[in-house]
DNA sequence: CGAATCTTTGAACTGAGTCAATTAAAGTGG
DNA sequence: CCACTTTAATTGACTCAGTTCAAAGATTCG
């Protein structure tokens, strides 16, 4: 399968129902039928709009290379970045609950997308059950993405934060095909500060900080992992207590701070805190 | 239209399409198709779970009656509480991507649910058009909640979270023809505080605060409204700058802190905090 | 009525936000 | 291609909102 180039799609500026198929990995779908639907694709430009907030939705649009961000504006001017998609994302579904774009999509390098009519998608569905489940798999994948989401900002510290959002960034990049070590950051560090719920002064300090704890390299936008395993472990480090331990519990009671974060990633072994976190522990 | 039985619905522990229709606020669609849709339902008491995480996906659960909580589990047993759930939402969305639900559904008080297998109601939805649709508004519906909740916890106070909160509950509370003033929450302040990604202690707190400066009545879970439009104004206070206005602004720098909030609630006249917050203010 | 849970309140500590200032990178136009 | 402007990123210092820890009420439930 060819993860640069979907054969004649580009050249033509149209693409198949298997294309999308292959794109949102349900490769193992494709067939003669799904070859037979065709979708227009469009070229997006860096700093273009795919949706535009509030404008009434009539398409999907399939990410077949690029990254966008989805921005949502708020009455009075505050901006908050929904999330970053890439291929294998679908850009608009939140139109689908009042017909309506719930944000602004921006490309955040120059992209390309296949434009996928809602209605005529339906009707292609009718007739290619494949396509059909595409839409629902979408759907659920995107309602996934935002829960995970949700565990990012949830009730960690910064460091952490940007830890799991790497984790989530390169795996996605990962299940693409790509590097699991290196990536291209393609947004800016006020985007991913928006995204994160913090300031974009700690993202750049929570960037130093897993560096110095040797966790990841970080050369401007370029990043690389250095010790995936360790970031692992990392990222599950909270402030509230690991979990009850099924036999009871009578560590010292410290929390796990930089310090202790550091020397997780030098020998490995850290017992961190277990005080009583927001985030309830399983009982 | 009943908002409090569903006809021979609950007699019968069974529904119509059509009343899956109405609950989820599509009445208008409606027809003699849909009531020829039959799905069963089922009682569910308090602390009950409807669907467990990580069991296979297999049907959607649509709720009649009553509230639920969506918990994921990480693997090292912390609890995040990802959203919660009433009338007019769908149980078991995030199955829809690889086949396994994301989290366990418990209800809060006793309740109701339809159960829709999933195979079956694609059946149905191919005769009956709005069926499909409905699927398509609940997902879209998901997605555009969980933006909502990110928005939430995005780069804002406690007390600001917490009013956006309840004005969203309630807000879909009044959807479904009840009271836009007062409502009983039915979920305990540590799952408000693991949804919210606060400290519960904080959530008790902020409950205060804002009862303390008048916004609202709190009787241990029953919460009244008493200034709607100043916690609507409320809501609406940041950290960072308001928006850049358009003719260029030279207020002082000030931090909207707990005081300006409370003369919010006399005088209604404050300029929040402008220096540049991590939400960046719309160019 | 007692056990368990939930909620509130207090006190102290600290992580991260804000403000400020410098450096680096990316555009722009001559 | 190089000055010049503008935007992005880093780093530091200071402050406070919110977490953590502790402990006392309030509710619920068996």
């Amino acid at each position: 399968m060819d993860t640069r180039m979907d054969g004649a799609a580009m050249q033509s500026a149209r693409c198949t129902g298997s294309d999308l198929l292959r794109w949102m990995g349900m490769a193992h779908e494709v067939g003669p039928r799904s070859d037979q639907i065709v979708f227009p694709m469009r070229r997006v430009r860096v700093g273009t709009l795919v949706t535009h907030e509030g404008a009434p939705f009539e398409s999907l649009y399939f990410i077949s290379a690029g990254t966008f961000k989805s921005v949502h504006t708020d009455p009075d001017g505050y901006e908050l970045v929904q999330g970053f998609l890439a291929r294998g994302d679908v850009i608009g579904l939140d139109g689908l609950s009042d017909g309506v774009y719930g944000g602004d999509a921006v490309a955040l390098e120059d992209a390309t997308v296949a434009i996928a009519a809602f209605r005529e998608l339906l009707n292609a569905a009718r007739q290619v059950p494949a396509l059909e489940q595409l839409i629902f798999l979408a759907s659920g994948r995107e309602i996934r993405r935002k829960n995970m989401t949700l565990e990012v900002m949830a009730a960690v510290g910064a460091e952490v934060r940007l830890a799991r959002f790497l984790l989530q960034l390169i795996a996605r990049q990962a299940e693409q095909g790509y590097s699991a070590r290196r990536m291209v950051l393609r947004m800016s560090r006020r985007d991913i500060a928006s995204h994160l719920g913090i300031a974009h002064e700690t993202v750049s300090r929570s960037l130093t900080a897993l560096a110095d704890w040797g966790y990841i390299d970080v050369q401007h936008r370029e990043i690389e992992i250095l010790d995936a395993e360790g970031l692992e472990r990392f990222k599950r480090v909270t402030r509230g207590p690991a979990i009850k331990p099924p036999g009871g519990r009578g560590g010292a009671t410290r929390r796990a701070r930089a310090q202790d974060m550091a020397r997780l990633a030098d020998d490995g072994e850290v017992h961190h805190g277990n005080g009583y976190g927001h985030l309830s522990p399983g009982v």
